[in-house]
RNA sequence: GGAGGAAUACCCAAGUCCGGUUGAAGGGAUCGGUCUUGAAAACCGAGAGGUCGCGCAAGCGGCGCAGGGGUUCGAAUCCCUUUUCCUCCGCCA
């Protein structure tokens, strides 16, 4: 959400904004927002006007019943009568148009980066970055959930009848790096500095609102029966909504965390559930980082946050490639956003297996995270990157430690977390 | 799950029984000074408080005492409700 002053004062630049994404149909929007703020702001000033008499007449009639002039005391509870029914059709007016502005200025999307290439969707995204070499091998690599099976790793059958599609059994050594993967990933941000923390996995309806957009929680969250409680969709929706409302102080700036929790989606609309592999499922874990920053500390943070993710990937063998987030593609809460993509040398194409965001000070505007500075408080920039996402993540490992003798190398940063094995072998059926 | 108690500003805290000079006391922290080589401590002094509106500005005003509603001419104070925390009891990995 865009501060209301800045939309006030730079029109232009909103509409441009909007031409950017390629969203037209939301351009008039700008304009009535504003004449709805100046509605409100003139009701503001006529409701103000009358509370004062208000105030000030009420305490003249506690004096006169101190003084026991009764008579006069009442004349003047009559004007306060007047005064509070006027008051009862400019506050319910003023509240409408409020409710009004509100709704428009949620689905405005905020100033994307001078820096973000301007494209329709995600078709014109841009790659900026390869790391690694995005190798081919001489003989065929087999589908991922064939290679898990192969290990007698992966049994969706059985999840399908206890909890349906999109859910699986991993076993056995499967599982176990699985495991390896986020305690590796766990470790590896402990280590650039970032504070670890295990968060609620389930979280209440005025955070979820808070941090994310009504489509994107009709598609995305679980809701508890008969509880005020949603299954989170990734361990930032508690991770922000953990300063929703705080003021912090300056001097702890920045928070640099790292969380991990299990991580429910419903996946409802475009891409559905696949219906043998693990790429996109109901459930994973995730470890995540996220930041609090300075809003003029945000960019240095960014690009530090998803070059971290690239180091991980690299110290697991894993080519990578970098690719920003076109205007069209980018979500309206977003200033700019890049996705971190492995290679699979099965597909001989890039996937994505991370995604790392800015989001100026639209989230903490909309749920009141502020710090307080010398000039007023000011609102935060929050952050947020993927350091590892599993399962989907095995497939690029999975894949790119393949032999052709059918077991898989586990990457030496991985083999601590495996008990010291440095290879896994398929089992015999 | 049951029974009590509590929530006041950046932090602590008075006020709530009994509604009205409360314009939310008083501290701490903050800032300035004395002392000191420097710091700490102690002492002296200062003015600001969160948020929104109007105004070029000085300033004026609204809201604000956990959130929401109500009673009243008037609510931090009375009533209802939600949330969180504390104490005790019960249950539980």
């Amino acid at each position: 959400m865009l501060d209301i002053k800045f939309v006030r004062e730079n029109k232009d630049k909103v509409k441009e904004n909007i031409k950017k994404k390629f969203q037209d149909e939301k351009l008039p929007l700008v304009d009535e927002v504003v004449e709805l703020d100046a509605k409100i702001r003139d009701l503001k000033q006529k409701g103000d006007t009358l509370r004062q008499e208000r105030n000030t007449t009420s305490d003249e009639i506690g004096v006169l019943f101190r003084e026991k002039k009764i008579e006069e005391a009442n004349e003047k509870k009559q004007r306060v009568v007047e005064i509070n029914n006027q008051l009862i059709d400019i506050e319910k007016e003023e509240s409408e148009l409020s409710e009004q502005l509100k709704s428009k200025m949620m689905v405005i999307p905020q100033m994307i980066d001078d820096s973000v290439p301007i494209g329709k969707d995600d078709t014109e995204n841009v790659e900026i970055e390869r790391f690694g070499e995005p190798f081919v091998p001489d003989y065929e690599i087999p589908y991922h959930a064939d290679i898990c099976e192969s290990f007698n790793g992966l049994d969706k059958e059985s999840a399908g009848r206890t909890s349906g599609n999109g859910f699986y059994y991993l076993i056995g050594d499967i599982a176990r790096l699985h495991e390896a993967t986020i305690a590796y990933a766990r470790d590896f941000m402990i280590n650039k500095g970032f504070t670890y923390c295990i968060p609620p996995f389930m979280i209440r309806s005025d955070v979820v609102t808070g941090v994310m957009s009504f489509a994107e929680m009709e598609n995305m969250m679980y809701k508890i029966e008969n509880e005020d409680l949603y299954l989170i969709g990734t361990s930032e929706h508690s991770m922000i909504g953990k300063f929703k409302g705080q003021l912090i102080n300056e001097k702890d700036l920045p928070i640099a965390m790292t969380s991990y929790s299990p991580c429910f989606r419903k996946e409802v609309g475009a891409h559905g559930i696949e219906e043998r592999g693990l790429y996109r499922v109901h459930q994973f874990e995730k470890q995540e980082m996220v930041v609090l920053c300075k809003p003029e500390d945000a960019m240095d943070w960014y690009n530090k946050m998803w070059s971290y993710t690239v180091e991980f990937f690299r110290s697991l063998d894993v080519p990578v490639r970098t690719l920003e987030c076109c205007s069209g593609d980018l979500a309206d809460l977003k200033v700019k956003s890049c996705d971190v993509e492995a290679w699979s040398p099965r597909q001989q194409k890039y996937f994505e297996v991370g995604s790392c965001s800015t989001l100026g000070d639209a989230q903490a505007r909309r749920l009141g995270i502020r710090m307080k500075t010398e000039n007023g408080n000011q609102f935060l920039a929050t952050l947020n990157n993927t350091v590892i996402a599993s399962p989907r993540s095995l497939i690029a490992i999975l894949e790119c430690g393949y032999q052709k003798d059918g077991s898989v190398k586990i990457p030496k940063a991985l083999q601590p977390y495996m008990g010291g094995l440095e290879v896994i072998k398929p089992k015999q059926k």
